[in-house]
DNA sequence: AGATGATCTTTACGGCGTCCAGATATACTT
DNA sequence: AAGTATATCTGGACGCCGTAAAGATCATCT
């Protein structure tokens, strides 16, 4: 009746039935894990019917891509402040390594399905490797800020998915309890993960020629 | 009515049916890939009915963790033979990282189940970390050999498991096939987990003090 | 106002993991 | 050798799941 003219137009019955979708399934996720997304779950607690979503995702595997680019966008945010707040440019790249696997680590299950989520396991969503801000531009650009040549495209390139395989298999190695008594004897998770980044020289060293 | 007196006593109706189910998971697993491992499917595969593996595995899970070890014994002799094969001491750090990515190139769906198929996710099988030939032992191994000092718990500790993150993450993001470009430009895919591995310095140092 | 088409519900199908009750074949006891 | 116990397997059932089809509902356009 009252003429609510927001700028985006605002969808039928529900209000926003896909924002409301993605929302449950990432409340979903933090409380329930990984197992617990279900489509008909999140149906559930969005509200609606199990059928609903597929009026605004062709299957489950496009809702699980709507959640996973967001937490590719939060991720993006993290590497961001993390490159800002480093004090020294030595520090960037390290505090940029810890940034990604401290973001990993508090969202365990919404960064499983960053890489699990997509229908098509050969290639991770093109925006990851393409946009200005995205996860793997600013490594790149941390390494070059960091004093790589960035006139040789391959090694710098290398270098770049050299970072990013680092923190990933850390990032999925941290939370097993394996590691518990190493991260004591440093006295907290950071150190271990400082520590770890050390002995990848990558992230330690001067890149400087 | 014979006597098969074999030394392992060899169970009743089936003949070895826990064996059958693994091997029958395994060849699904490669047929099909780990989207299709239901127990159903297995069980199927190994002709017999959908609730007869619950008298030889507590659940879906124990069955995957025992396919799960067998991927882990694959991937201890793969590094064994890497190890064995590599000319030089500086190689051999590297050669086992190639072998180990390689091992997860050719073993996609088993690599997976490694990772994802226990049922706590906290931790990787204790044997992966305490046996002798266990890939972590061989990891840290090598190290040494290559002249880290074995005194130094911690560095060594930590130097093997960057070693081992690196391995992993490259693992998992050498299928992408955002880096094919990058593998053209390098000639073949080794020459690419190569490149990858001397910027990750720990690969390509010389460990001598 | 009426038509159109997007949105949502109801119902249904086959597959899944798992449990339970019964059948069957082996092993142990005597 | 016979009989009992026990391990192994089958058949059927339950409540989930992802998804499709058909009908109901409601905003928008003419």
């Amino acid at each position: 009746m009252s003429e609510t003219a927001a700028a985006e137009p605002r969808p039928y019955h529900h209000g926003d039935l896909s924002r409301a979708l993605i929302d449950a399934a990432r409340r979903l996720l933090e409380s329930e894990g990984p197992s617990a997304l279900s489509l008909r779950a999140v149906a559930r607690e969005a509200g609606v019917s199990p059928a609903a979503p597929y009026h605004h995702f062709k299957d489950k595997g496009e809702l699980l891509e709507a959640v996973a680019t967001e937490g590719w966008d939060l991720l993006n945010d993290s590497l961001s402040a993390a490159r800002k707040s480093a004090h020294s440019v030595k520090d960037k790249l390290t505090a940029l390594g810890v940034a990604y696997v401290v973001f990993a680590r508090e969202n365990p299950s919404l960064y499983r399905i960053m890489y699990d989520g997509s229908r098509n396991k050969d290639e991770l969503p093109s925006h990851v490797h393409l946009e200005d801000d995205s996860a793997y531009c600013q490594v790149r650009d941390t390494l070059v800020e960091a004093g790589a040549d960035p006139s040789d495209e391959i090694a710098l390139e290398l270098a770049t998915t050299a970072a990013w395989c680092a923190a990933h298999g850390l990032a999925e190695m941290a939370s097993f309890k394996q590691f518990d008594t190493l991260k004591a004897a440093l006295g907290s998770e950071e150190a271990f993960l400082r520590g770890v980044f050390e002995h990848m020289k990558i992230f330690a060293d001067d890149h400087r020629k």
